[in-house]
DNA sequence: AACGGGCTCAACCGCTGGGAA
DNA sequence: TTTCCCAGCGGTTGAGCCCGT
């Protein structure tokens, strides 16, 4: 007996999604919260299904996003972390915050496979190209042996699930249990949470550099900043946007910044800096705005 | 200007594991 | 224990963009 899809088919649409969807999308998340994502394209009148409305909102539309390419540091994480446990996008990314599985996944297989094949690295078992073939033979006996002691002693921990078979050659800082593998990830999360944004490598190149007290025009929170007039337009998408009377703004400086045509909008930032909100348009739709959170954090620091 | 090949990345597909009934 | 639902995961796809010819 098969599994049922996860939504009725008919009458879904499906392909790129359009500003107004994500309108919708936006909408009916801030005002409601995530909930059962089967019920969200109902309510929040869109003919999508859930899935598509959660990988949508994780992948793109989520506040905490961080856009542009990944920065030196954050390459050499994501490097370091899949010599570790291989192709496990999604516990990849908890070390990168602001970064989603699918944009690693996609940086690994645009970006650092060929970076990582020009140096002479096998991007697969993180060894010099040269040595792999020697190794190689070396690894299939090995796996043989592996193979049948496990037919023999079955794995209590099974630690085949967490690690990359191929890391579990003695050269390789492999961790031989499931608790040094997590603690492995607690320390390289705190390392990436303590370091020092000076000393990141941070990218800005990619982005001009704009000051704060060249962007900022800050207010207090109050009632007459949450209104939506103040920094609405007629054609641009906030306008457009059933945020119910600004409440949930509340808490923030309501720090909107505008595309140059008004047609989309970026940051929202709250009393301590942080950006909560940022809307992307597609890329084929209008220039994307040329701040980042990368910048606005480093401007703040 | 037109074409074609390569590249990028958003979106999709199918599978898995966890939890509730 | 079994069945079902749901969210999450990793692999794959394809539309659109870029760039060289």
């Amino acid at each position: 007996m098969g599994r049922q899809p996860c939504c009725d088919k008919v009458g879904m649409k499906k392909g790129p999604w359009t500003a107004e969807e994500d309108k919708k999308l936006i909408n009916f998340i801030l005002t409601n919260g995530q909930c059962c994502w089967r019920a969200v394209p109902k309510l929040a009148g869109l003919l999508r299904c859930g899935k598509s409305c959660r990988l949508r909102w994780t992948n793109y539309l989520r506040p905490d996003l961080k856009r542009g390419l990944l920065s030196e540091h954050e390459e050499q994480l994501v490097i370091d972390l899949h010599s570790q446990i291989g192709n496990r996008w999604s516990k990849i990314a908890s070390h990168l915050p602001g970064r989603t599985d699918n944009e690693i996944k996609n940086h690994w297989n645009t970006h650092i496979k060929k970076k990582l094949k020009k140096m002479g690295i096998d991007p697969l078992t993180h060894k010099l190209l040269s040595t792999t073939d020697q190794q190689s033979q070396q690894q299939q006996k090995q796996q043989e042996q592996e193979q049948k002691q496990q037919l023999q002693t079955p794995l209590t921990n099974d630690i085949s699930d967490i690690l990359d078979p191929n890391d579990k050659e003695p050269e390789t800082p492999v961790q031989s249990t499931i608790t040094e593998v997590k603690e492995e990830d607690k320390r390289m999360t705190s390392t990436f949470d303590t370091v020092d944004i000076m000393d990141s490598g941070f990218c800005i190149d990619d982005v001009p550099l704009i000051e704060p007290h060249e962007i900022l025009a800050p207010c207090a929170p109050s009632a007459s900043s949450s209104s939506r007039n103040s920094y609405g337009s007629s054609n641009n998408i906030l306008g457009d946007l059933e945020i119910p009377d600004f409440e949930w703004l509340s808490d923030y400086n309501n720090m909107i910044l505008w595309d140059d045509d008004l047609s989309s909008w970026d940051l929202l930032i709250n009393d301590d800096g942080d950006s909560q909100l940022a809307y992307d348009p597609p890329r084929n739709q209008c220039p994307r705005m040329v701040l980042d959170q990368y910048t606005w954090t480093y401007g703040l620091i």
